[in-house]
DNA sequence: TATGTATATATGGATATCCGCATATTAATA
DNA sequence: TATTAATATGCGGATATCCATATATACATA
């Protein structure tokens, strides 16, 4: 993984909102991410898709459910990105709507 | 400056090999980044205007060169991603080679 | 096997990005 | 003022990205 690929999927709101909220909240199934950003099970599938494929995501199905959770072997300057994003408060509005929508969701998986 | 914006700069590899050299290197000219890079001056110049406008870097006029540095008053968590990418390993290869031209240039800026 | 639920993928269109090339601007100097 | 050096910008084309919509796949259960 390549510093500028790591950051490309960083620049899109739908894949940053994602994984700042499995950074913070742990793995959890597509069904969790769909509702607590109120966007497209599609698009939701194709952004998680993207963070797999380069590594930052694993993916394990349960069932009928994909849980989603950030791999373990990621590299160090990598993880104190997303380590630095979680703690810092930078992201303002949508992301702390999405925690509390995520909060509100019935048996959601955290 | 919000995060997806700021990761949008440094999905692109020519403007991480900018902010990187001058993260290490101090403020420096256009022309200093050209020939460290071996890219052409419209593309440098473009890159560089597009960190500036987002406010990363700025820049100062001096005669006929222009110097971009970064700029002092970026967000903290910004600050961090930079401090933590300059002190890192993960940059190989063009970004190490970008610093031995550099070095090699005479009159060069830093 | 048939049905429903969860997730993934194919398709096409709108928009954005990146680049090379040419040219414009700004400043120093003759 | 004319010329040169350094930097910025306009333009067009190739490619990439993102999305909505529709459909396909995988799994559980009746």
């Amino acid at each position: 993984m390549l510093p500028h690929q790591f950051f490309k999927l960083l620049s899109d709101e739908t894949r940053l909102r994602c994984l700042l909220l499995i950074a913070r909240h742990g793995p959890m199934r597509v069904s969790d991410l769909t509702a607590a950003l109120e966007e497209s099970q599609p698009k939701i599938s194709r952004h998680l898709a993207q963070l797999r494929n380069l590594g930052v995501f694993k993916d394990e199905r349960q069932g009928q459910s994909v849980y989603y959770a950030i791999a373990d072997n990621i590299p160090g300057w990598s993880r104190k990105v997303i380590d630095g994003l979680a703690k810092s408060n930078c992201l303002h509005d949508n992301y702390e709507a999405d925690i509390q929508r995520l909060l509100s969701i019935p048996n959601h998986s955290d």
